[in-house]
DNA sequence: CTACAGTCTGTAGTGACTACAGGGTCAAGA
DNA sequence: TCTTGACCCTGTAGTCACTACAGACTGTAG
């Protein structure tokens, strides 16, 4: 393997990923099949390691793969209005809003029925009195 | 089929569930699996139907499976104390707490990458830029 | 009698990995 | 040269909480 080449080992290091998803990645697409060595071992490049970091950060940030894929495509297209991607992102962050909506409501839930728990016995729980339906 | 017993159609409507969904919490445990009709179909009655409902209010609120089947143990014994069931809602609080955290702070970096977008052509676009790695 | 709604079992798909099993490859030290 | 051990390969199955189907059977209204 040349100076520059990069097992799969460094790639995960490099990047913080379990060698298994970068294997993964690959075989859903997301990072293009590498050449192999004599011995069948992948062999990266520079332009694998940034595609890969690419994926890794936008997967920080919560894009779904199928999003990070058109992200890849527009990004590979250097010449294309941003307003694609712009969009992608503002979609993810609407999705995000919404569940910390949701999440906050469901927190609010929680504290209610925390509080009124008197710490008794089952058969005086708030808590499973408020998962009952009543009758 | 008697007047009291409900077929898994009856009970999916009353509740809101997925026919498939209350067949799978049957293979999962949580939901005991009823008498049949002679012609094999299930017949529930009204404690399966209070069951359902609290599996799917418990849902609702967040807590898995696991969870759930906690709760309905320690719901069906009536004497025991009550600590434990406040444990788990508080763990599951605290897991809510912890995920509105994240995505408020996801959300923020979200804002920051949308807000230097200038919508032009992707090879000036702050969005991608932000997700590549710095040489 | 026929149409059709409802139910049955069993299997496979979703998303984004993760964890093996059972092998092969490679580099360093004895 | 041999061996040890780290690394890599493929392929499959598991996770969670469902959901969707295929292909068959049952029940009911007109």
């Amino acid at each position: 393997m040349n100076a520059h080449a990069l097992t799969i080992g460094h790639l995960a290091r490099e990047t913080g990923t379990k060698v298994e998803t970068i294997r993964f990645y690959e075989k859903s697409g997301l990072l293009p099949a590498p050449a192999r060595t004599e011995g069948n071992y992948r062999s990266y490049d520079r332009a694998h390691l940034n595609r890969l970091s690419f994926i890794r950060r936008a997967r920080d940030l919560g894009f779904s793969l199928d999003q990070i894929r058109d992200l890849l495509a527009l990004s590979d297209d250097r010449g294309q209005s941003c307003a694609a991607v712009d969009a992608i992102a503002k979609e993810h962050r609407a999705e995000v809003e919404r569940k910390i909506t949701d999440l906050r409501s469901l927190k609010k839930e929680l504290d209610r029925m925390i509080d009124q728990c008197g710490c008794g016995v089952v058969a005086d729980c708030r808590i499973i009195e408020s998962l009952s339906p009543r009758q």
